[in-house]
DNA sequence: GTCTATAGAGTGATAGAC
DNA sequence: GTCTATCACTCTATAGAC
């Protein structure tokens, strides 16, 4: 591996990410893609075979960084409802919604396999990982016995997302604070001390 | 009031309506629109002033149904636990994900105050609405007294929301009825008979 | 690797005939 | 009320020079 400079072909793969992140796919074009990365139209026809190319490549970062950070919270010492919390209550840039989930709208992204598979995997993992976690917490006494992994697994990823279209149509994060908030109560106070 | 046939301006509505259900606003051409409502160039622009004075008409009669839709489960007889269940359980287009909640993805439709405005009014409402029925589950000693209304309202609405996403990634209907059971398991076992 | 030129299709709207 | 013609602009991609 060599050292380089952050060089065209990165600056395009941020570029396209911002901007999905912002517009989505199908409110991007390459040529804005281009001019935020400050590259012309040949450097990104050198690097991608198309606009789809390009979006895969940035697709693909976002879903591994969204990933590691939900990893880094949920495989934190702690117990179940504290990783939990942790992973619900992490800084996050609410108001741009979440820039994986925010792609399960496009359609032009769930048409598209190679686009839609990151997309897929991420919430399928996501999922996993977290009954898992309930799981331990069940395994533990920490949860009552009556708790399902799966669903409140669902429920909890399912408020977070939720989460981010309530405070875009407030246009506040309040709705989002009080989903996590109202998911953690009914989750928490079920917590054998 | 006069009784008319199903005329063109009618037509553009739904056709609007379902367009922007399916592909939003950004990805939704008047070209399009009058295309399935079988309507010409000319007919479009003499009812309305362009694609933004259409859309508005559109997004706020889905509004509306909505509303009137939620309000028809959380109004009805019954306990606070079952009329949030009904409103959770009532049939649904789960795949297509939410007519409203899918706007707040589109980055012009929020940059629009008058495309904005019903969003904002519709979850507003929901949440309010929610609110008061869990507010009614606690004056009837049906759910226990650390329920706080307006974050549970949230979460409900949220794990609602959250769920079609899901729903969308997997291309299942599955994680939605997940987070549903999993977000009423967590509501209903606090249940006091 | 990056540039400019070009292209065919589509976008959103206007004009004016019927 | 509806039609067709037209417009300036954008979209996504290709070609070929440098």
């Amino acid at each position: 591996m060599y050292i380089h400079r952050v060089n065209t072909r990165e600056r395009l793969v941020e570029s396209a990410r911002a901007l999905l992140w912002e517009r989505g796919y199908v409110g991007t074009s390459p040529k804005t893609i281009q001019q935020r990365a400050d590259a012309g139209q040949g450097s990104m026809y050198h690097h991608f075979s198309g606009k789809e190319d390009l979006a895969h490549a940035a697709i693909r970062r976002t879903a591994d960084e969204l990933r590691a950070a939900a990893d880094a919270q949920l495989s934190a010492p702690g117990t179940a409802v504290e990783r939990i919390t942790a992973y619900l209550c992490r800084e996050r840039d609410i108001l741009r919604g979440c820039p994986i989930g925010r792609l399960t709208q496009d359609p032009d992204v769930m048409a598209t396999p190679a686009l839609r598979a990151p997309v897929e995997e991420t919430f399928a993992w996501l999922r996993a990982r977290l009954a898992a976690v309930v799981r331990e917490g069940l395994d533990r006494g920490e949860l009552e016995s009556t708790v399902d992994p799966a669903s409140t697994a669902a429920a909890i990823v399912a408020a977070l997302q939720g989460g981010y279209v309530l405070a875009r149509a407030a246009d506040t994060t309040e709705p989002f604070d009080q989903a996590v908030a109202g998911i953690l109560a009914l989750l928490g106070a079920r917590t054998v001390h």
